[in-house]
DNA sequence: CAGGTCACCTACCAAGTGGTAGACAATCGA
DNA sequence: TCGATTGTCTACCACTTGGTAGGTGACCTG
């Protein structure tokens, strides 16, 4: 057991437990027991559980940036497919691991500190990524919208999607492996739908809300 | 103070918590506090932490059903219309109570005999979700696509967005009101432009990943 | 080989957990 | 009016929580 063994395995085992239960849920104790150590073994690598959730959180912000970043570099230069590329690299951690997302998924219950981190180190990501939205948008290779609540909608539905097969299932979706990826490729003809440039349906541009209420009464 | 004040009180206290912080982080005790009684009259009222849970998701899964239901039956007959209602009233109460919705994402979480039952009490909303899908679907009013996986898909998307006010703020999207009434006519328009039967973007039938895989190669 | 550091441990602690037992006042139907 | 029921309470209980204090052996370095 080298020096550094234990410490990655904590943080390992803690980002699988807080992910899927929660943060407040997961006791020291339970993750101590499930990396076979005491809890003061814990507490000598993170002096205290806030002190675990920041590293967990960095583990988790260093993935989702090294994952999109080599799914971008990966694709062509089509926006659709670049596009495409990034949901399916999303997905794969995702689904091995689904704790990853649904860590993401708990910041809504993290005190400020630890949200303030982690917006931190997510910032240049989704700059870069709201940044190349509206460029595309405006060499019009993508249906004209607000780029950043587009971004927002991608978020929330692949989180949505990836972390939770068990609530699909409770509204009678199987959520086995294959079932999963049948949902992923159809998340990806429905992005490529609603972002295709040539779409016909009748759009608005990225409205204050003035047009959605005008709209809403002409139809 | 009458009879059955307190119970609801208590009920509407703990959807509230449950939903907001996670049923396993919130304790009798801090529901009781708000609720302004000690935690032997909550288990007066429900004798367990389990039954409690129970109740609260029962409310849950009604109020889903009333809401679905009355939009449903206040839309006009065009398929995308009525879609776009049912997303409209299910922003409402999500927007209104968080905690709602955050609360059916906590399904996956809970043990078997909550989800049982919350499955039960869901499963005809989603048949009959899914069956409209399929039925306008084949009269060609909605893109072809498997109704299954895109109700999946709308339940993911919707409670993703509808939920994560603070994830979203945390990627750097500012959570107030107005924006979320921006991200939902958002929704709207990306819901409308995938789903439109006139979509001509290249779009394969609902396959079992081998369409998939031929088109990516394919491009 | 002495002294120190390192990784992990046992032994505690105060506060909080879900839950039981039972007292007490108000209110009810007979 | 009297006894039972109802709703809330105090007083506990065994157990778990995050965290402190301090000890122990292995190992490195002078």
């Amino acid at each position: 057991m080298t020096v550094a063994e234990t410490r990655s395995r904590i943080l390992d085992a803690a980002l699988d437990l807080f992910g899927t239960r929660g943060i407040e849920a997961v006791s020291l104790d339970e993750i101590a027991r499930s990396v076979g150590v005491r809890k003061q073994s814990l507490l000598y690598w993170f002096p205290s559980k806030g002190d675990l959730v920041d590293a967990v959180l960095d583990v988790v912000s260093d993935e989702l940036i090294a994952v999109v970043g080599a799914a971008v570099r990966s694709a062509g230069d089509a926006p659709l497919d670049r596009i495409d590329s990034v949901i399916r690299a999303v997905f794969r951690p995702a689904v091995r691991r689904p704790a990853l997302l649904g860590l993401v998924r708990e910041v809504g219950r993290l005190e400020g500190p630890h949200v303030a981190r982690l917006e931190v180190r997510l910032r240049p990501l989704v700059t870069a990524c709201t940044a190349y939205l509206a460029a595309e948008m405006d060499r019009g290779r993508l249906r004209r919208a607000d780029p950043g609540l587009v971004a927002a909608l991608a978020y929330a539905t692949v989180t949505g999607i990836a972390t939770e097969p068990e609530s699909l299932g409770a509204v009678g979706w199987n959520a086995d492996v294959g079932g999963l990826r049948r949902l992923r490729d159809e998340l990806r003809g429905f992005v490529r739908a609603a972002l295709s440039p040539t779409s016909d349906v009748p759009m608005r541009p990225a409205d204050d809300g003035a047009g959605a209420r005008a709209r809403r009464v002409g139809r």
